[in-house]
DNA sequence: ATACTTATTAAGTTGACACTTAATTAAGTG
DNA sequence: CACTTAATTAAGTGTCAACTTAATAAGTAT
């Protein structure tokens, strides 16, 4: 599911679409609106958008808006702060000296 | 650069590489020797990574170490954030409900 | 210098995917 | 029911990037 929406904001056009829509649901044709590209192309992104769990849809006669999804961005922030999270890197980073410091004192064997 | 850091993670076999490296720094072919890909595959991942600022490399000798670059990270969970960021979304969604009960008072008109 | 190790750059191939236009679905209106 | 609006699905095309093998670079040792 991460893949998905990771791969989903890969597209910087899918970005832009987030962008649009993070101020308030807009229709596929009004988001259409402020780009060069076929109104397909937008329902296209936005399907993948869908699927990523990042944006949802409500539909209103023939209308159909679309707005974020909070709960997308919470895992793809979780999954940025797997990598990122602090003190686990320390962690990490403590057992690198030590290694590189055992490593430096049996080359003096 | 925010933009080369989201194509960076974008391919899976980046983000294994990124998880590889995260538990402490490897060389090229260490890490390859984890996938079924050629050597030079990795290598031009991992130049990929260091051009989006998520890895860094220490030269040893004929070896290369890569390790994770922890601001490239910071970037792209800020870059994130901006999308979540709960309070203001939570005035948008405000807004929207608003002008949703105005369009349905409007429409008993 | 020659050889060995580690890794990269070069060049070329293949598959995915972001577009296009045309056709189709779905909902509302005269 | 015909017609309009809003949007999607279908089918086909061109570009890009992830891989391949071959060649090159850079460091170390014999």
């Amino acid at each position: 599911m991460i893949d998905t929406a990771i791969h989903a904001i890969t597209e910087p056009r899918r970005r832009d679409i987030l962008h649009l829509i993070r101020d308030g649901e807009l229709t596929s044709s009004a988001i259409a609106s402020h780009f060069d590209i076929s109104a397909p192309a937008i329902s296209q992104h936005l399907k993948v958008l869908e699927a990523a769990g990042l944006v949802v849809v409500r539909r209103a006669g023939t209308k159909r808006f679309y707005g974020i999804r909070r709960e997308g961005f919470a895992e793809l922030k979780q999954y940025i702060e797997s990598f990122w999270d602090d003190s686990l890197l320390r962690l990490k980073e403590a057992a690198e000296e030590e290694e590189r410091r055992k490593h430096e004192s049996e080359s003096n064997d």
